[in-house]
RNA sequence: CGGGACGUAGCGCAGUUUGGCUAGCGCGCUUGGUUCGGGACCAAGAGGUCGCGGGUUCAAAUCCCGCCGUCCCGACCA
């Protein structure tokens, strides 16, 4: 490509809505540019991007035997009656009319659609494994689009879905597609972390994702420094030491605490109660059952390990009646007529102190085994860093991440609610066992940005890069303004330029009628992994010269020898950011 | 959906508090000339329903009311 004959709005200055990395970038570099809240245009550069990242998806999801399809964006909403997520998903999802008013969705995931696919299509057990997926723009409403490319109301997404005869089938199915993950990942040249994640409402069995670690991510990860366990908060757990056995204490007791309200006010003088001395009693509905809800002091509840499907804090009116206190003086101790789950940590724990159900008035010398009747231990913490890995003598650490993948294994659920099932070998009809694969492909690319920048721009991965290699001849005096660049090394150039594009390399020829600082800025900006200089400078040094754009290296080549020393170089880079699958 | 900020030329901004504007500045863009290794310089020029609608006023970018859009925090996130 000669750059000249492109469309490459760089911009000089951040643009004022963008606040990350990612976004301010691909804005910049020309990349992409924003049509409305969430939804976005990539132009030639990004799209060059895009189509690598969705390369590599397929070929990894082709070799790893799925078979692409394309399924219809737009679906029947009667289809998603049918598996209930017509209404449970209906916030988000796009609806349209036809002229017969007939009600249509905008695909925001396409388990109803594949599972009739194979429902119609699959019938014998000896038709299976199989493994479907398309490349395709998904739409959701989302409340609130932001981060640039991270979450969008429309997006290209990565989509497979195994059917199988088993668990057996659908284990060996979901090993396959986490295998292919690492793959495709180490390709894009992004670190992945795969973590244990959260199987949801609907109880699935297994389910992990591939987070990218940026602050601008929206999960968060716990990370153990020492062995490979990490998980999704919403997931994770951590060792803690219970209490230490002691001697009971002397009876519950009593004390005024007027106008305290928080753990934090607790702590202060004259009380001195440290945080994990204290007991925080929180109020919850729990699929319609009030329920007390035990924590340390200095703990976090994660609502997400609640043993309820639905569930809900009480409202103050709601506390009020059931314990006869507002928030802030609540306590368990000699509750018996609602249920109480107490968090693991407070087994054995004695000496607490908690509200005593009066405003104003708090509990001490509380035993919470001998003095509150606990119906259920559970692990209900939030893990927070600096605590113990559940597997080893490790730490933990709590960081943000993007998810650009997950993994999720799904049973029966849409093959039962839309009749795909199979016969097995003794001809009795079974569901088939699905799981489901996403990728955010788009949002692998700002991913991507969010992990490979500097100060100048964007260091791109020689194998996602929207060209390889930058030429940029710094064109002498004379041959401005139109005439024919006719001196040797301009003619070089051309050669070289040539040759790359017989190799097949992505290369870009900056022939701009601009100052070199404009193109050597432009080209950091946007990031290709190699650029070549070549001017009278350069080549009284001694050649073209080479620069890595992630390393900083320089090198001068002979012109003879630049293509092969391109060609190295492009070998090296991608050496540098290759990451082993585990 | 709650809280906050913003909306003035393609981009980034000033002007709004205290109404007087025939709306400025930088970058970019056009033309001519000079320059050429880290976003050059000089000269001339084009480009704006001041987000939209209504109101107050002799007079509104500026004050008032309503709406829309964008970003940030939160809620939400199969």
């Amino acid at each position: 490509m000669r750059w000249s004959q492109a469309l490459i709005p760089t911009l000089r200055e951040d643009p004022k809505d963008a606040e990350i990395p990612s976004h301010r970038l691909l804005l910049r570099a020309g990349l992409v540019r924003q049509l409305a809240g969430g939804v976005y245009t990539f132009l030639p550069l990004g799209l060059r991007v895009l189509r690598k990242v969705e390369q590599i998806v397929r070929e990894e999801m082709d070799r790893a035997g799925a078979l692409e399809v394309q399924m219809p964006a737009l679906h029947p909403r009667e289809l998603w009656e049918q598996t209930g997520r017509a209404t449970t998903l209906n916030d988000i999802l796009f609806k349209v009319k036809d002229r017969t008013d007939r009600q249509w969705l905008l695909g925001p995931t396409h388990e109803e659609i594949v599972t009739t696919l194979a429902a119609a299509e699959i019938h014998s057990y000896r038709q299976l494994p199989k493994n479907i997926y398309q490349i395709q723009t998904k739409f959701r409403d989302e409340p609130r689009p932001r981060f640039g490319l991270v979450r969008v109301k429309e997006f290209l997404m990565k989509d497979a879905y195994s059917f199988d005869v088993d668990e057996a089938g659908l284990d060996r199915s979901y090993q396959t597609m986490y295998t292919a993950y690492q793959h495709i990942f180490s390709r894009c040249g992004v670190k992945t972390i795969d973590v244990e994640a959260h199987s949801g409402a609907m109880g699935g069995s297994q389910s992990h994702e591939f987070m990218v670690v940026s602050p601008a991510g929206e999960d968060q990860i716990a990370r153990c420094d020492k062995c490979d366990y990490a998980a999704n908060l919403e997931k994770a757990v951590s060792r803690l030491a219970c209490a230490a056995p002691s001697a009971p204490s002397a009876a519950v007791e009593r004390f005024p605490t007027p106008g305290v309200r928080t753990i934090e006010d607790l702590t202060k003088p004259p009380y001195n109660v440290a945080a994990n001395r204290q007991i925080k009693t929180l109020v919850y509905i729990l699929d319609d059952q009030l329920t007390l809800l035990l924590m340390r002091g200095d703990h976090q509840l994660n609502e997400a390990k609640l043993p309820a499907s639905a569930a809900r804090p009480a409202h103050p009116d709601e506390i009020k009646a059931a314990l006869g206190a507002l928030p802030g003086s609540l306590g368990a101790v000699g509750v018996t007529k609602l249920p109480v789950i107490a968090d693991e940590t407070l087994r054995g724990a004695t000496g607490m102190v908690t509200g005593a159900n009066q405003d104003d008035c708090h509990a001490q010398n509380v035993d919470v085994e001998r003095d509150i009747t606990v119906g259920r231990w559970l692990d209900l913490r939030t893990v927070q860093t600096g605590e113990g890995c559940p597997r080893c003598t490790g730490v933990l650490h709590v960081e943000a991440a993007i998810e650009v993948g997950h993994v999720f294994k799904l049973g029966t659920k849409y093959s039962a609610a839309l009749g795909a099932q199979y016969l097995d070998e003794s001809g009795a009809a079974k569901p088939m066992i699905m799981g489901c694969y996403g990728i955010g492909v788009s949002r692998t690319v700002a991913a991507i940005v969010e992990q490979a920048h500097d100060k100048d721009g964007i260091c791109w991965p020689v194998s996602v890069a929207p060209y390889q290699v930058c030429l940029i001849p710094v064109i002498p005096t004379k041959t401005r303004g139109g005439a024919q660049p006719d001196c040797d090394f301009l003619k070089l150039a051309e050669q070289l330029y040539a040759e790359l594009r017989d190799r097949k390399i992505d290369v870009i020829l900056d022939d701009r009628d601009d100052s070199p600082g404009v193109k050597f800025k432009d080209a950091d900006l946007i990031g290709f992994p190699v650029r070549v200089i070549v001017s009278e400078r350069a080549l009284a040094k001694g050649g073209f010269e080479l620069k890595n754009r992630i390393t900083g290296r320089v090198a001068f080549v002979p012109p003879p020898e630049a293509l092969q020393a391109v060609l190295d170089e492009l070998r090296l880079a991608e050496r540098q950011l290759e990451i082993k699958p585990r």
